[in-house]
RNA sequence: GGGUGAUUAGCUCAGUUGGUUAGAGCAUCUGCCUUACAAGCAGAGGGUCAUAGGUUCGAAUCCUAUAUCACCCACCA
């Protein structure tokens, strides 16, 4: 078989994950464990593509599903997409308009049509990008929040919502974007500061000389006053309270009321109350019993014909202007100051929003939210990171009724009825032929209406499973709750929040475990990616340029969960290098061993039945494999994919490659059981890599086993026992070999020259040297080496120190005294200020009395293993005077 | 106005309950084509842990302020 020598992705990705799906390993299979895990995708919106952001999610909900399924737990990943009622119905609309067309002129039935259409294509390219990025969902179950069960249950929970009074139609102060055409709710609404100017107004009292000057940021608005207000407790006022004023331009009296929304400080500490326009000015008018409904802007900005003279002016711009044109020349104008106002935006449509007074349905959240917050604290599901629990906590206290209609075609039509002659709701059913039946078709109609997005992907983690309210369902039954919803933090609030809230209603369960908040990726400057500023940085180009598994690498290594991650493509191709790296170390293994036939659990067995023909470095290397092993396990448990990724590659390169590997070379004529040692350690490294990078993992152990395949392979829980003795011992070992490495840099002895050495130390560290001899003289590049237990004549030898162990370097002609010296004296400062600072610590009495025994004696062992170095340097350094 | 996070080497970031002379990768410098990998190897330099106080025998870590940046929430019109 050919090994290619450098790692080449694209001969293997795609097929790997062809082959994979196609083999059904992407299905869960029965549990050797007896538990499940079950991951509800996050579902894509159906339009557009995958960013980065979504590389992220895909990557770290693959680890978690891959290492279960090795773990042997039922795995269950199901993938999706979301409808995205505005989204979609705003690419399907700007497709249509190309071809000068509007969705009114093909009527609701045909636009559906054609956006289907559209959502056919683009959920199959969602879905391709996906697979591209190694995601091992079970595809056989990809469901759409629009599917036909899906849209039963939200006509389901919609009904019974309803029915139990926590779902109604009412007249509220809502935000209208106009470029959608559509109210949206109060989260999707975006405020922005801008440069504004604050009015300031007189009215006049009526019946009197008094005035009362307000101050306003919309003198436009001012057509639509229904009162003026002052607070309760201000002096200043008190005594207008319950009289009127004289509305200006308009002459109209409106009332002069006390509410405690008012703040003193704020302006002039009066300030005019319009229902219709403004939502704090909307519930003081419910409190005061004030004319909701008189409006004077329309939805799009406009200046209605109650407006008068202004009637048809846009609000904002001419009507203002004019507006205050007129009180200056009435003279009510006191003055005109510059003010920064928060504006609000439509996170969309990206326009302003307009508040208006409409007719919606409403969701009661603070209801629902009451079993979410008994759930919360009962830790039925937590979060990671644990700082957003008082996020959540914050939000879930304090929910708004939530506004579920929307002014679209595209999305679940709300099951509401009405009176065709009076417009009054007559039923809300999931059957429509019942409400025709009862009604007569010709009398009633449907809401034209679809509800929010969000609505139906609250039920995203129940209603995938195949749930309806007669029938929970098999799959369901098996992996509801999801262990992991794992999503970005941005919307823990649109989703997280809502999903909690459908699921404690309607499975009386928490829907998830644990939620697992990630950051947001931003270029590697730190900013936002964005269209407009150029550094979007598209997965799939990552991709094509570098590889699945280096991108994959790249979003989750450095990564703390929670924060935000800069992304650079230098990472990427760092990342790439890396995994050629890793090619290389198992094409060594494959050209020395060979094909690996032999499974894993056999090979552990022939070494612990052999364990006493292991030689010191290759129990090491074993050793560190059971800690890597434990180390990697338990990060997968709690959630630290970045430092556990980080730790495993860190193994792989500076344990077993720079060490295990060159180790192998130099023993591997007079080991026993090295093969199975370097079989047993790759195969561990690449089963505990496989979660991260599955396509290079996967290739490479198809190709050393022989075919074996990896994903479907056990997670590595036959390990051998730690020896911790052992590794303190070839520590020591290694910082030798470090420092006659550092001592020949520093003299400039050529790579190629092996020089000889002598070595003396105690007697317990004189026997970790010798019996190492081989590899401390392959590693150190010693010709010849001595070890002793007595002094040495150091003569011209170049001296080094490292724990116990005296270095003694014959570099012959290499040595440079005063070069030497130098060093040497640079040595002994060193481990002078060293001494010094324990010295410090050691007489300071407080240390002694407080500090725990383990420390002082750890404390006083430094010390006395640095006098002892600083003794000999400083003999080594008085021979050369 | 309230809240959260960040601030550690030139850059990107680790540092889990306070206890090795504070770490890694990249970049820089030096030397090597040592037959797994020059997409590599060996080595080196580089940090008052944002600032000021405090708690403690001991602080990057805990507390209190402050500064800068980012984000989130909020009915100061």
């Amino acid at each position: 078989m050919e090994f290619p020598k450098r790692y080449e992705p694209k001969s293997f990705e795609d097929a790997i994950g062809k082959r994979d799906e196609e083999a059904g390993y992407y299905q869960p299979q029965e549990s050797r464990t007896g538990k499940t895990f079950y991951i509800p995708i996050p579902p894509p919106n159906v339009t557009g593509n995958l960013h980065i952001g979504h590389a992220l999610t895909l990557t770290l909900e693959d680890i978690m599903v891959r290492y279960h399924r090795m773990k042997g737990d039922s795995t269950l990943w199901v993938p999706g997409t979301d409808h995205a009622g505005i989204a979609t119905q705003a690419k399907v609309e700007q497709k249509l308009a190309k071809s000068g067309k509007k969705k009114e002129d093909l009527g609701r039935e045909k636009f559906l049509e054609e956006v289907w259409k559209w959502k056919d294509e683009y959920a199959a390219n969602i879905n391709n990008q996906a697979r591209k990025m190694g995601a091992s969902c079970d595809w056989s179950k990809e469901r759409f929040t629009l599917d036909a069960g899906l849209n039963r249950n939200v006509e389901h929970v919609f009904v019974d919502l309803y029915r139990k009074g926590l779902l109604y139609r009412g007249e509220y102060m809502v935000n209208y974007s106009p470029a959608l055409g559509s109210v949206i709710s109060d989260i999707e609404v975006d405020y922005k500061e801008e440069d504004s100017k604050m009015y300031y107004v007189t009215y006049f009292v009526s019946g009197s000389d008094n005035e009362l000057t307000i101050a306003t940021t919309r003198p436009e608005t001012l057509l639509a006053d229904q009162a003026v207000a002052v607070h309760p407790k201000d002096k200043r006022f008190k005594k207008l309270i319950g009289r009127s004023v004289i509305l200006p331009i308009v002459n109209k009296e409106i009332p002069i009321i006390a509410d405690d929304m008012v703040d003193m400080e704020f302006g002039t500490g009066a300030v005019k109350i319009t229902p219709a326009h403004d939502p704090t000015d909307f519930e003081a008018g419910k409190r005061h019993n004030l004319k909701l409904d008189y409006q004077v802007i329309d939805k799009n900005g406009v200046m209605t014909k109650e407006a008068g003279i202004f009637a048809g002016q846009e609000a904002a711009t001419t009507a203002r202007d004019n507006v205050v044109e007129l009180l200056k020349a009435k003279g009510n104008l006191v003055k005109i100051e510059p003010y920064k106002q928060r504006v609000g935006y439509c996170s969309r449509g990206h326009c302003r929003i307009e508040t208006v007074v409409s007719t919606q349905w409403f969701v009661k959240s603070s209801e629902l939210a009451k079993k979410v917050i008994v759930g919360h604290k009962k830790g039925e599901f937590k979060i990671v990171p644990p700082r957003f629990n008082k996020t959540f906590e914050e939000w879930i206290n304090n929910l708004r009724d939530w506004c579920v209609s929307r002014q679209l075609w595209w999305g679940h039509q709300i099951p509401a009825y009405y009176d065709v002659k009076t417009g009054e709701l007559v039923a809300v059913s999931m059957n429509p032929e019942e409400v025709y039946a009862k009604f007569g078709k010709e009398n009633v109609r449907r809401d034209d209406d679809v509800l929010d997005t969000w609505f139906s992907s609250a039920l995203w983690p129940f209603s995938i499973l195949d749930w309806s309210p007669e029938n929970p369902g098999e799959l369901f039954k098996k992996f509801y709750p999801a262990s992991v919803l794992e999503t970005g933090y941005d919307i823990l609030f649109f989703w997280v929040i809502r999903m909690l809230l459908m699921g404690y209603e309607y499975t009386g369960k928490t829907p998830f475990e644990t939620i697992y908040l990630h950051g947001l990726i931003f270029d590697e400057t730190g900013r936002k990616m964005s269209k407009s500023w150029g550094n979007v940085i598209d997965p799939l180009d990552v991709i094509k340029d570098h590889s699945t598994d280096a991108l994959r690498l790249s979003v989750v290594v450095g990564n703390t969960p929670g924060n935000n991650l800069n992304f650079s493509l230098r990472t990427v191709e760092n990342n790439t290098l890396l995994l050629n790296k890793l090619w290389n170390v198992a094409r060594f293994v494959w050209m020395n061993v060979g094909d690996v036939k032999d499974d894993y659990r056999t090979i552990h067995d022939r070494i612990v039945a052999n364990a006493d023909k292991l030689l010191p470095h290759e129990k090491w290397i074993l050793s560190r494999c059971r800690y890597v092993t434990d180390k990697v396990t338990d990060g997968m448990e709690k959630f630290n994919f970045s430092e556990t990724g980080g730790d495993l590659i860190g193994f792989m390169r500076d344990e077993f490659a720079d060490f295990a590997i060159e180790e192998y070379k130099i023993t591997k004529d007079s080991s026993v059981l090295g093969t199975d040692v370097m079989g047993y350690c790759l195969l561990t490294i690449l089963k505990l890599l496989h979660p991260y990078i599955p396509f290079v993992t996967e290739e490479l152990y198809n190709r050393i086993t022989d075919g074996k395949i990896l994903i479907t392979s056990e997670w590595p829980e036959c390990a051998f026992e730690r020896d911790e003795a052992l590794e303190k011992d070839m520590a020591l070992l290694y910082d030798v070999i470090r420092e006659i490495r550092n001592i020949r840099a520093s003299k400039g002895i050529k790579p190629g020259e092996n020089v000889p050495a002598t070595i003396r130390a105690p007697k317990k560290s004189a026997a970790v040297m010798s019996s190492n001899e081989a590899i401390l003289k392959g590693l150190a590049k010693i010709s010849e080496l001595t070890v002793t237990l007595d002094k040495v004549e150091a003569g011209d030898m170049a001296y080094g120190v490292v724990g116990d162990v005296d270095i003694f370097l014959d570099a012959g002609s290499f040595v440079d005294h005063e070069a030497e010296k130098i060093r040497l004296k640079a040595e002994i400062q060193n481990k002078k200020e060293y001494v010094r600072s324990l010295d410090l610590k050691l007489t300071n009495q407080e240390f002694i009395k407080n500090a725990p025994e383990k420390i002082i004696r750890l404390e006083q062992e430094k010390k006395r293993i640095a006098e002892e170095q600083l003794e000999k340097l400083v003999l080594k350094f008085s021979a050369y005077e």
